[in-house]
DNA sequence: ATCGGATGTTGACACTGTAAGCATCCGGAT
DNA sequence: ATCCGGATGCTTACAGTGTCAACATCCGAT
């Protein structure tokens, strides 16, 4: 996941797919040189077209990061589902939100893209609902479900965004292991597990 | 607060104060059209002043928006100290948590500007002490106080930059009334007086 | 073989941040 | 009063960006 092919591929008129190829691409240049170096033109450069060709894809910029965002979106949506899939209860709520924190430390740049277009179904993504199954499962003490699930969200975001802002002095293991103890502090209090 | 003073200061040389101004105007631009509407040119340009002018009192753009970004940090630990004074205990932590959403939502551009920076003192800031310092009077009951602070830190951000990010769907009334709500709970179960 | 639409190209424009060098203006030393 | 140095501002210039318009090419269905 989250690899580029450069290699060619079919269905394609003269380049070979160059829409899959411009997202690889971006995603390259973020991952590698963060969202300054992500531009229309170093996109296309690379991929060995011209500055107007990805315009034949994307009517914009920003529906090129929305097709990048999209691919993050989706691998997010898999490291949770495994994370989840392999404890249970508030264990694996916790799991979760380690997860979570990992995939934001590993992939900083894409994730604050994902998270700064403008989203069209709000809260939608495979991703919201893994963890939206996964807390509706867990409430019950008082809070309700829906508050269960964007508290639960809102803090492993939270603390994902204050380190990849470095406002929290913590890198990779250190940040896992901190993700895990609060989410798991969290859920187990704030669920009918607690 | 967070307002703009057009008027001439002293302690200048030909503009009168040209540094204040721009960190005012670049302000302005931000509030107004966001993000992308906040260039050294056109800060420039408002304030009368020649594109290059600038860089006699910033190095660069990024230290323009270093100082936009300190000035709402005092901003929001005004904020934050009221909210802790009108309250005690618990309440008074679940009032920075709203107090904290609230200035997220009313200023989103400011807000996202003053955690893109990247920081020097990593932790620092007024802010953060006003919470820290609540949050430990709180802690006690397993929960160390440095992670509580996190933790609450962490719950009210990531709850904030979802709602700015459009990730949940709430406006200004929904989102404090949730954040209150979410903090209070988060309080309640975290800490010693729960 | 041909025609049409999908794909890619070239050229241009307005905008950005910023580097070099020149002009001006102020306050303090003469 | 004058003069000078440094702070402040201006002009010019350049590379890079996103995007528009017009043109070229190439594939596949007819």
């Amino acid at each position: 996941m989250l690899t580029v092919s450069t290699s060619d591929r079919d269905g394609a008129y003269h380049h070979g797919d160059l829409r899959a190829a411009l997202v690889s691409t971006a995603l390259d240049l973020l991952e590698t040189g963060g969202a300054a170096a992500l531009s229309l033109r170093a996109a296309a450069r690379a991929c060995g077209v011209s500055a107007m060709a990805p315009y034949r894809h994307f009517a914009d910029k920003e529906e090129l990061l929305e097709a990048v965002a999209a691919r993050g979106f989706a691998d997010l949506a898999a490291v949770l589902g495994a994370a989840d899939a392999g404890a249970q209860g508030a264990q694996a709520l916790a799991a979760q939100g380690a997860a979570y924190v990992t995939f934001a430390c590993r992939h900083p740049a894409l994730f604050r893209l994902m998270f700064t277009r403008p989203c069209r179904d709000p809260v939608g993504s495979e991703a919201y609902r893994i963890l939206e199954r996964r807390a509706a499962a867990l409430a019950g003490s008082g809070m309700p479900a829906e508050d269960l699930t964007l508290a639960a969200w809102s803090l492993v975001h939270g603390l994902a965004a204050l380190i990849l802002d470095r406002r929290v002095p913590l890198e990779g293991e250190a940040a896992e292991a901190l993700a895990r103890r609060i989410t798991l502090a969290f859920a187990a209090r704030l669920t009918a597990e607690g």
